[in-house]
Formats: structure tokens, sequence, C-alpha cells
DNA sequence: CACTCAATGGACTTGACCATCCGCTGACGT
DNA sequence: ACGTCAGCGGATGGTCAAGTCCATTGAGTG
């Protein structure tokens, strides 16, 4: 199971800004070195998540970028949505056009266990969980 | 949460095949035209799976493919790792060489909750659970 | 206004993954 | 033996995400 590299640096860098004291800003630069991502390549980054409603920017001197909205409202799935990460609810992992709960392919049960485990922590999951630290919401597999 | 399209055309191509009555085996050409899977890219997949020791494959005429286990002892980790799937239960996805419950990662919380949800599906499922249909396990996400 | 800072945008390079092609090898039937 | 069938293996090409480079624009400072 993966992220693309691009959604999990997308992720890291929201997460280093949510960090910052009193709802601060960060430049690209800044981020760049704090999270390990390529400077060139995070720039790219943070436009999409300004473009996507999630960060605001400032250009020139003492600008960078900032949070748009407080970290509580913004869920994972939103920057995973940000930064064009590919979210297919639908997707049949055995091939058929057709795949739902009334036509289920072979692997449907299994896959949308997995697939649904996914969305609920894409979607529950937001920037303040990161601040608190561990959410403690429970495993995530039945313990069998 | 994608797997790669090798890692699921694996899937897909084991599901097939442990779906034919009486631990019968299919040629290459059948199962890419079962499973929608070019048949020059599965023929090099099944090989893998060969080597891997999860499938027997037999030359020449009336050859084929065969499972080499009853579908219960192939799980699905089983078939990922034989593609080369990447699983990196240690990964950081905040990007730091050392992360763990010692020295936790601010991501690494609710990071690692979706990893083990990844890693006890791929663990627990096999190949019997698709003939089966969907396995009642219950959530995988705690239900809030 | 001139200078610097930092985001923006476009063009470009690289490499991994996906996919195809073709010649070779081993097994079976006649 | 010979021919066919089907897996095996290497070489090759296409595509897209990942990463780099550079020129431009807008904003603040002296």
């Amino acid at each position: 199971m993966h992220l693309t590299q691009t959604a999990e640096y997308a992720l890291r860098a929201m997460a280093h800004l949510s960090m910052l004291p009193g709802g601060q800003g960060a430049r690209a630069k800044d981020l760049a070195e704090a999270s390990g991502i390529p400077m060139a390549y995070v720039s790219k980054l943070l436009r999409k998540l300004v473009v996507a409603g999630l960060l605001e920017s400032q250009k020139g001197h003492g600008g960078g970028f900032v949070l748009a909205r407080p970290p509580a409202e913004i869920r994972f799935v939103d920057v995973l949505r940000a930064v064009d990460y590919p979210i297919e609810p639908n997707h049949c992992a055995f091939g058929w056009g057709e795949c739902n709960v009334r036509h289920p392919c072979p692997l449907h049960g299994t896959w949308s266990q997995l697939k649904e485990a996914f969305t609920r922590w894409a979607e529950r999951t937001t920037l303040a969980d990161i601040q608190r630290g561990v959410p403690p919401r429970g495993p995530l597999l039945p313990t069998r």
C-alpha cells in the first residue's frame, strides 16, 4: 500500500505547516529544508495546494505559505485531492467494468474492505490530529 | 490508496487460477483473455509467481500454470512480494530516518494506523477468501 | 526608484513501470 | 524423428510521475 511520492510530500508539507506555532506561515525554502522535499518540487506542490484553496500564498519579502483554514478543517482527503491523487472508490481490481454489491466480482469483498479502510482514514484524519499526535480511535482492522 | 498495476494484475491472475474447479490449471493465454491482462505481460508476471514458489508451470502441449499450494495457504502478501511490490512497514511518511513508537514523528500515529490496516489485510487475506466471496470480518476502521 | 526576496510558470531531463516483440527451450502427440 | 504447442528470456519502446532549471512576476525595503 502506498501513496505516490507527491501525495506523501503534500501531507508532509501540510503537517509541517500545521505544526508552526500560532498559525504562522513559512517559505517554500524552509519547508523544503525541514521536510526533506526538494525545493523546486515542493514549490510546485504548494502551488497546487494554494489552487485547491488549502493554502494562501504571499509573494516577495516576508512571503510564504499559510494554512487557509484551521487545521481541524483540513482533511487528508482534501490534501490528496489537491495534488490529484487518484481516489477511485469504484475501481474494480478484478477488471470488471461493472462491479458493486449487486454484481460483485470475486475480489469485491476483500478489496472494498481495504478501499473503505483507506477512504475512511483519509476522510476522518485532519491536520489537527497531527498536532495532537496519535488519534486514539482503536484498531483499523478487526483483531480476528 | 493503490497498488501498482502489476500488483493488481498478479492478484487478479491468482484469483482466476484459484477459481478454477478442482485445482485445475490454465494457460497464460487463457488467463490473459479471462482477466484482461495483456498476454505478453501476464506471461512475465506468472513467471515471477513461479519463481516465488506460488505457482508451478508446465511447458509445451497441455502445459500451463497451477497453484503450487492450496488457496488457503496463499496469502495476498505472498503474491505482492512475489511481484516485488514494496512493503515497507517502517517507512516514515514524515521523512524521518528513525521513526517508531519511541521516536514518533508527528504523522506516526495516524500513518501507522493506515499501514497496519493494509499489512493486516495483506497478511490475513488468502486466495481461499476469494472463493468464499466476502470474508465477514467486520469493519477495517472503527466506526468513530 | 532601485534592489532584493520569494512565489509563479514553462520547458526540460530522468527513471521506473508498463507493455510488446521475437527467438529459444522443453514437452507432448503423431 | 518431426511438428506443434506453450512457457522462458532478452531486448526494445512508450508513458507518466518525479525532479531540475531558469526566466518572470509581484511584493516589500532602503
